[in-house]
RNA sequence: UCCUCAGUAGCUCAAUGGUAGAGCAUUCGGCUGUUAACCGAAGGGUUGUAGGUUCGAAUCCUACCUGAGGAGCCA
């Protein structure tokens, strides 16, 4: 007997198969049953006839939610059938029934956040879960798929770090046996700078930790982030490489993930006009932009939520905004030549209210400016001796940006909260399951 | 860390100082094309915890616990 996948059960149009999977939902009209069945790759619906296979309907009759299950039966173009395709069930071999006293908790109806965060592990069983992990997948592929395309290589940078690479957010803190406090990565940023110089182009991909107190739909304590960086680059490169790197991936889902984003409900018209080139706007324009829409923003100030979300409702793709202040910014930023006082940093915004989903810039490659800046930050020098040894043996200009994956997996999904973008999400209060 | 809101059946919610209820889920019965199927019945409660006010508290007050949304900070 051959075995199918449901998502690729077109293909047995006609023909008897196996599928694999678990009850997903069970309707009853007198002497027939339409059972449903999920696999991971989709969901099929099944009819069993009393008259016909009366042992098949017996046992199918009394099967649970979730129970998990072999079934076997010929498969059928049918237009009743969600998803267009039916099974005549002939066989079942059930694997485990659920018992009716401890029944499978989420059911079709609505539940509260809580409750499904406590039950994640088995929320992700959900079609809609389903899609936005198969989309997740999608970008992260999409992600690499991009950069290797361009050239650069992938090296993973320590998750394990000595000290703090920006030194202001907090870090999570454990004992590293006898050589003290060790922190949890919040960047690889500085890392990047030192594999770029040894490989020209290269990034890391892993997973990131901040932890600040946030409690907000847009934080994790733990989110994936990937992080290009270039050397012989300026802010323009860094510009020029977001735009295609978002246009890719957002294409990418656009092309292989359709079904998905149907799943979700997503409006596809908000995806399909996200094409280079992205508009470039300095931060001086975004702050007259947002003084004329009504904002409390003042020249030197960081935007917040609503200031993002304003921005990104005047453009019908990601802006970028460009040239920061300065005293805003991380202290390795290198300043614009003309004007001292800004930054050479771009973030770029997602539109509809989804805010930052990069940040990145130029680094500063000179060894005196970056060792008084250093010093102007309150961070002890010799903890960052090995990264002021870059600007010491062959400095060149350089510049790359990091781009959180789960803001990416949340604003193409059209999420209502980050923490559906991960299968496992880590926040203030949550670290169970 | 601060501000706001919410905790009632397994789940989602109602009951606004006077006998704790509905839908779903579970069990049983009915229905030959269901689309979160539908119809009928049954079981299911220390109203987050501890105090207080009152003849009487799910409801009002205090503290605590848990969660959510937002601010700040950031991807």
């Amino acid at each position: 007997m051959t075995t199918a996948t449901i998502g690729g059960i077109g293909k047995f149009d006609g023909q008897e198969v196996t599928i694999q999977g678990w009850l997903y939902n069970l309707r009853e009209a007198g002497k027939l049953l339409f059972p449903q069945f999920r696999d991971g790759t989709g969901v099929i619906q099944g009819v069993v006839v009393k008259k016909e296979t009366p042992e098949v309907f017996e046992t199918v009759k009394h099967l649970t939610q979730e129970t998990s299950m072999r079934v076997t039966g010929k498969v059928r173009a049918d237009a009743r059938a969600p998803g267009g395709y039916e099974m005549q069930v002939t066989g079942v071999e059930v694997l485990q029934r659920i018992p009716p006293e401890d029944p499978y908790p989420i059911t079709h109806k609505e539940h509260g956040p809580d409750f499904l965060l406590e039950r994640r592990h088995l929320w992700i069983r959900t079609p809609r879960q389903n899609a936005i992990l198969r989309i997740r997948h999608e970008v992260i592929r999409a992600v690499r798929d991009c950069l290797d395309g361009e050239g650069f290589i992938l090296v993973d940078t320590p998750i394990f770090t000595p000290a703090a690479c920006e030194g202001t957010t907090t870090l999570f803190e454990c004992d590293y046996f006898d050589e003290g406090k060790a922190y949890l990565t919040q960047s690889g940023q500085l890392y990047n700078e030192a594999t770029s110089a040894a490989l020209g182009k290269t990034y890391c991909f892993g997973p990131t930790f901040r932890a600040e107190k946030s409690k907000t739909r847009r934080h994790l304590t733990e989110f994936w982030m990937v992080e290009p960086e270039m050397s012989y680059a300026g802010i323009d490169d860094v510009m020029d490489l977001c735009e295609r790197f978002v246009s890719f991936i957002v294409g990418r889902v656009l092309e292989r993930r359709a079904a998905d984003l149907a799943t979700l409900g997503r409006d596809l018209s908000k995806l399909q006009t996200v094409l280079t080139p992205f508009p470039r706007i300095s931060y001086d324009d975004a702050v007259a932009i947002l003084k004329r829409k009504g904002s409390a923003i003042e020249w030197g100030g960081d935007f917040g939520n609503a200031d993002e979300t304003l921005l990104g409702e005047e453009f019908d793709r990601p802006v970028m905004v460009h040239r920061y202040p300065a005293a805003i910014k991380a202290f390795y930023m290198q300043p614009d030549a003309d004007r001292p006082e800004l930054a050479l940093g771009v973030d770029v915004l997602a539109p509809e209210g989804y805010g930052e989903i990069i940040g990145g810039g130029q680094r500063i490659h000179d060894y005196d400016l970056l060792m008084s800046r250093i010093k102007e930050h309150g961070l002890p020098p010799e903890a960052f001796a090995w990264y002021l040894d870059l600007r010491k043996y062959g400095s060149v200009p350089h510049a790359g940006f990091g781009m959180g994956i789960e803001r990416v997996v949340s604003w193409i999904c059209g999420l209502e909260h980050l923490r559906e973008a991960i299968a496992f999400p880590r926040m203030l209060y949550r670290i169970y399951p």
